[in-house]
DNA sequence: GGGGTTTTGGGCCTGTGGGCCCATGGCCGA
DNA sequence: TCGGCCATGGGCCCACAGGCCCAAAACCCC
């Protein structure tokens, strides 16, 4: 799970941009911060992972980038990306540069690639082909131990299909099969009972509700 | 359930104002469009109940906002709102004009209001006596059926608090009364057990998950 | 002040969920 | 080929969930 800070004055930009993140199964927003002064404090309490900052913002975008802790990752995102902004940003220790237009997806790529250490390369048929090895979500471990027949189970189980006997009429198996199924699922989701698996299936990203 | 367009090409911010408007429990986003020249026809095709403008885009925020079908309320949300900028949108047919720098409550508020037939007024001040009224949201008649206490039950279910003995605990009363508050949500909900509840309840952004 | 709703609680009963044990056959990789 | 995981099932047990009926105090609005 990567833990994610946003700097950026545009309220609503960062406020939607954490909602976006934060359905990412892999990535967790933990902080939105609204001026750069404040954001190398912040971090002092808060770890992260990766940082992502405005460059037009109070405190300045440039400056809050020079100002993080070593060791940090940073990727500006920006209105204007331009190679200059690129050139500056990577000199004072960005990981890379990327414009507000990208998709979603791409940013979310570029934040694996950033916590990675990676540094992106400006071009844009280059970033793509960088990009690529981090299209996939890193799944959680626990997540990861899933087997396909609990996975099949957790989505039917997100969409509403809570009862074992309805379960097993779907996936053609009896009932104790479903049971046992779903135990194996609460031992590796550390959960008790199925409501609980239901919410960490939505929450990992596993399975989406309706 | 009001239906949203937004018409923005900085898919970032277009991508994230979606996912936060969508947990937004009386609120939808119905698509995107990232060209102001595509909006008129999109519109054809998607009824919305309001559209949210960028300034700065492709084929031009107040071209775009002229070319609107009438009646269909418009917010235009943009990075540099000035007085010159709300005159001109205003003039043109918008509702208001909102910074980008608001946060998604007022965003929200001012959706409500513009729905509403209502034109915003630019001075903060006053914008704010306006949107006090548009501040909470029109529930979907199953949601507003709710009382505050199945409210708060749903949101500890959505967190993952299931069981009856602990949902009792968090709230000071008798596992008997909690179980008699879950039967009042299972009806409302046309739903059967707490598993379903829980997932009905992040679905319609009532609560949260974690 | 009186009639709705909300919140609180009781009793009772049945069905289901979840814990724990075990067994078999299939498949895959070392 | 053998050991491992996986999917499939069985039996058993008990606690808890959910259904149904009812009641009283609190609250709020007209």
């Amino acid at each position: 799970m990567l833990r994610i800070v946003i700097a950026d004055d545009h309220r609503l930009f960062a406020e939607g941009l954490a909602d976006a993140l934060n359905s990412v199964p892999d990535m967790r927003v933990v902080g939105v911060v609204g001026d750069g002064n404040e954001l190398a404090g912040f971090l002092e309490r808060q770890p992260a992972d990766v940082v992502l900052l405005d460059l037009e913002m109070p405190g300045g975008g440039m400056e809050a980038l020079r100002r993080l802790p070593a060791g940090v990752p940073a990727l500006m995102v920006t209105m204007h990306a331009t190679p200059e902004v690129y050139r500056d940003a990577v000199k004072r220790g960005a990981q890379g540069v990327l414009s507000k237009s990208v998709p979603l997806a791409m940013l979310a790529a570029a934040v694996r690639a950033a916590a990675d250490g990676k540094t992106l390369p400006w071009s844009a048929t280059e970033l793509e082909a960088e990009l690529a090895v981090y299209s996939s979500p890193k799944l959680d471990p626990g997540a990861a131990a899933l087997t396909a027949r609990e996975i099949e189970i957790l989505e039917l189980l997100a969409r509403g299909i809570s009862s074992t006997e309805e379960l097993a009429e779907r996936l053609y198996i009896s009932q104790k099969t479903v049971k046992n199924h779903l135990a194996s699922i609460f031992q590796k989701l550390s959960v008790s009972d199925r409501t609980q698996a239901a919410i960490e299936a939505i929450r990992l990203g596993i399975a989406k509700p309706k």
